[in-house]
DNA sequence: CCAGAGCCTTGACCCAGATCAATCCGGACC
DNA sequence: GGTCCGGATTGATCTGGGTCAAGGCTCTGG
């Protein structure tokens, strides 16, 4: 396979300029913020930090997902996290990583070495502020998927699963949200169940019989058809429709 | 039962002065907070939010220990956070509340109104990078337990949980870790098994079963001496003391 | 064309934890 | 004292999802 090319470097053009944490920053602080970046490329499957390593750089997800995992020492592994483009790795103020991360596609990082990134956040409260309004997101979205790990059922688990990357993808596409979804799992079986506690022989049952009962549509195995999300939003047992739909 | 009573009111005298938002003010921007905080007090048991309500302030929690909490409209529950002492609540530029509150045991809280408050957070960086980095902790809070909600067994959870609670009252009480640790428990069986993804028979009989091995020893429901860390933390399933004794 | 590797599916069986149900214990109140 | 009541415990049984095992697809490479 070959490594994801990069297709811009200037951040006037770079596909997440309004939603990564230069989002509030203006033309003066994107200046400062442009002379200490740098692009890095990672195939899907490479690691891009270890837990535990001292870290760096801090950085954005450009293209790509990107995973966040933890794992216990007998082998046990929980995915406490998916990157998306936009999205922030790292952590200002921490010297080590505390978790896993890996290219789970290939992906495209937006890198700035800690040290300056951290002298710049002191002095421009644009890049905190938002920075803290980013974690805040990633705070609820863990704590959502707390619920889905500590009570939902199999069934409901795939089905949140998928309820989240269509969302996702229809903030991401033109058209946005719509009652037919079709998209593509960026998630091997063994990567649903690492993000949803199950087995992947779990995983694929569940799949199964949400495609019997024809709640999705499959062609290939990753190619997903979603008829009617209102059906699938009840299969995860969410009380509305999350606000998918208007 | 009694409604808990206040001790102090002058922010230099604040048992949670120096861990909680207000950690890094120096004394002009305490004055500032000094002007528009109050406090209020929540019996065990009571509601403090509800999840969708709009929140008119944000606050700390001094003393006591309030939990929050996911319901699903068929009553299924997921406790997704424990606050302690000096523990943020609510969410600046942000309307309405994502989870219930409750009070778990009687609750101290050191209130603010929101508007000020969000204007005194743009003013005062000092207080923006602390709340940065208390979101950061409880971040990493929420994805360690991702890790045991998915992927622990019910006795490992139970473990994880009494160290959790062992760990955080170490460094509460002067003395701090040892290898012997005595504390009561601040929740019932039913709030536990919320909070662990069980049932509370569940919950029941494994706590009876480290009972039993040695793991702990029981004084009542609510009292638990736990006369060898290392063993619990091995108990648990992790993956070393966490940094728990040096 | 076949062989091998990765990933996925499906079946048979089993067990940890849920469910249902009966007590028990310790305080509060009469 | 007795009764009540809200936790907590313990037992008996059931079941969702794990485990083990046997193929099946699809792509790559010889």
């Amino acid at each position: 396979m070959n490594a994801p090319v990069l297709s811009h470097s200037r951040c006037g053009d770079c596909p997440i300029r309004h939603r990564a944490v230069c989002a509030r920053c203006n033309a003066d602080e994107l200046e400062e913020l442009d002379a200490i970046k740098y692009y890095r490329t990672y195939e899907a499957g490479q690691p891009i930090i270890w837990s535990g390593d001292v870290m760096n750089f801090v950085g954005s997800v450009v293209s790509g997902i990107a995973s966040l995992t933890q794992t216990m020492e007998d082998g046990r592994t929980q995915m406490v996290g998916l990157l998306l483009p936009s999205d922030f790795v790292g952590r200002p103020g921490r010297e080590g990583a505390a978790y896993d991360v890996a290219a789970t596609t290939d992906v495209v990082m937006c890198c700035f070495r800690k040290k300056p990134f951290e002298e710049l956040m002191e002095r421009t409260p644009h890049i905190a502020h938002r920075l803290l309004e980013m974690t805040l997101d990633e705070l609820d979205a863990a704590r959502e998927w707390m619920l889905v790990l500590g009570r939902k059922t199999a069934r409901e688990k795939i089905a949140s699963l998928l309820a989240i990357i269509a969302r996702r993808d229809a903030t991401l596409t033109p058209g946005g949200a719509t009652n037919r979804m079709v998209f593509d799992l960026p998630l091997t079986r063994e990567a649903m169940a690492d993000y949803l506690g199950l087995t992947l022989e779990t995983v694929s049952r569940q799949i199964s019989a949400l495609k019997r009962d024809g709640v999705i549509e499959l062609e290939g195995k990753r190619h997903v058809t979603v008829p009617d999300m209102r059906r699938l939003m009840e299969e995860a047992g969410d009380d509305s429709d999350g606000g998918f739909l208007g």
